[in-house]
DNA sequence: AACGTTACCGGAAACGTTACCGAAACATTT
DNA sequence: AAATGTTTCGGTAACGTTTCCGGTAACGTT
């Protein structure tokens, strides 16, 4: 059915090596046979069977992406970045969706490998450490984003998350704030906690002693953002704070909801400085001010990553780390 | 290096074949030796490299997802949906991002097939004719979704556009209002034209004139939507809408702006609905009446179809229709 | 004229599977 | 005991590539 480089080998009565030679532009083929090859190739429309091809270069030039959630609006512009990063390799990238299952994840990662995918990326929060350590133990390449290496196995691609609590929390003290709260994921999920961190030592750093009824913990949703701020706002006037960091943009429009069920104001009566930077930051009003965290630019790194892991015979370990800036919008201002 | 279904042969003491046999739940095998071999292969951990098996059955067990620009909230839905479904035929999904791009899309396309995907989604709102027919000349299965089979040469997904457009502002009128505005993509984009259809139907049934005045036309973007609505608002008083219909959620959240920076309200100045059910819809305040669209469904249903495609020996050019539905929330209220 | 060098090309094995075809082993019937 | 049927198995070609190894022809050098 298909046309195959056999067939364009008979039609230019020459073997299948010269034609195997052109295409992948080897040496040792005459000028004019190359050029000959090369039309027969564009008379037919063939192109070659990337498969076969893998089946004898052991590699299949396709990497796997797997993210627990697709919907949560941090993957989208982060798979972006990695196909088109991966394209520039050559390579193309089979994705799927585990919808939080940590046995959905390792199916899809036996799945992937008996594909022959060349390394695999991966984004999961809360990755099942054993199912890494065995893959290390393999040799097979392996990036995971959005987690620190130093609570990983294999190579990472990370958010300096308490850096940018810190960042956000001073901004809002430089304001003039003095009582700010924060809206937290909790201790126990990675990024919550480091952002965590962050808000307390900017607290510590401006020499505002850390009050436990400021900080609520919720899940990453609008409804634990609602109410995490309804609790806020049920604090005793003089406790009641002026700001609010919010662990992700989400939940900060669940806090705005609060606030605006109560009459108030943002920014006139609480600022708001939220994190992520997805696109409903600029969408919600007051605009969000946030913290942008260059999703586009994160699954680049961490597809180029990715190919040192697969063209190094031995694992790495590497660990890069991305530095999110604060993104000024109409949520916070000066008291 | 890994290992093969050579290996295992060998270490059971049997032939490649047997072990095929066994791993594809093939009869012809006494019940005894396929223990043993499945025995063997948990103990190597052996796993079939499919991209062999792939090479000797003619396919590949992968389809290609070809998107615009995943960052677009309608997609992620979808692709989950595909990712999902494709599974339970025992299929992966290798995805491309076109960024909108035509030259990127044919290239995308060529890819795909030098990696022998067996067929292909493509929800390119203007996808490139020529390429398509050539594709369907070739019998290579491809359905594209967003797009009616009226004005495409392949088997579709298609939402019934003219009757949700219909619904929208019938809805509008029933709550009593008679000057209903739309904001709209325009003609020549295929969504925005049928949505304009099903807004005039609706008028027309209701024995309420067409007014060019009160139709803005731009782009699918929130400054569009927002420009869109200065327009209207700049409309004499006795001609100003009291309820518009808006083609995309994200436009809506545009005349939001518009409408806010008016010191106007919704609902109780001017009531809107949407179009798409995105998550910015429920983010939004007042919380958007919207049409939902279905996307994961529509994402089963394209590989469904895409199934019978590649099983079929023929094209069969179907079309399948998606019922959108209104979802009513605090965007709107009776006059 | 003999040799070495270079440029160009082809045959065939290999990659890891599956499928076709035939055959051995065993069971059943005459 | 022979003939037949049934179950279970193996050898091998094929899928479409690339690569190794070799070969031929032309050319220049001595």
């Amino acid at each position: 059915m298909a046309v195959t480089i056999r067939d364009i080998a008979q039609h230019v009565k020459v073997s299948v090596t010269t034609v195997s030679r052109v295409l992948n532009d080897r040496p040792d083929v005459k000028e004019a046979t190359r050029k000959k090859v090369n039309d027969a190739i564009k008379e037919f429309g063939y192109s070659p069977n990337i498969v076969a091809r893998g089946l004898v270069l052991q590699r299949s030039n396709v990497i796997g992406f797997i993210v627990p959630d697709i919907t949560n609006p941090n993957f989208p512009e982060l798979a972006r970045g990695i196909v088109n990063k991966a394209k520039k390799y050559g390579y193309s990238v089979m994705f799927y969706d585990t919808n939080h299952d940590h046995r959905v994840e390792k199916e899809a990662i036996r799945l992937l490998r008996s594909k022959q995918v060349d390394g695999i990326i991966l984004s999961f929060n809360e990755a099942n450490k054993e199912e890494l350590e065995r893959l290390k133990l393999e040799h097979f390449p392996i990036v995971q984003i959005y987690r620190k290496s130093s609570s990983s196995v294999v190579s990472t691609i990370a958010l300096d998350n308490v850096l940018s609590g810190y960042k956000a929390t001073t901004y809002l003290l430089e304001l003039g704030h003095t009582r700010v709260a924060h809206i937290s994921t909790g201790e126990e999920v990675q990024s919550g906690s480091e952002r965590l961190q962050g808000y307390r030592k900017a607290l510590a750093d401006a020499g505002i002693p850390y009050d436990d009824d400021l900080v609520q913990v919720g899940l990453n949703s609008v409804e634990a953002g609602k109410e995490g701020m309804q609790q806020l706002l049920k604090l005793p006037s003089e406790k009641q704070p002026t700001a609010v960091f919010i662990c992700h943009d989400s939940m900060a429009a669940g806090a705005y909801d609060a606030i605006f069920e109560q009459g108030l104001s943002i920014p006139d009566d609480i600022s708001i400085v939220g994190y992520d930077n997805n696109q409903i930051s600029e969408l919600i009003h007051p605009k969000l001010t946030t913290i942008d965290t260059f999703k586009y630019a994160l699954g680049e790194a961490g597809v180029d990553l990715l190919m040192k892991e697969i063209s190094n015979d031995k694992p790495l370990n590497e660990e890069v780390i991305i530095q999110p800036t604060l993104i000024i919008r109409d949520s916070t201002r000066r008291i």
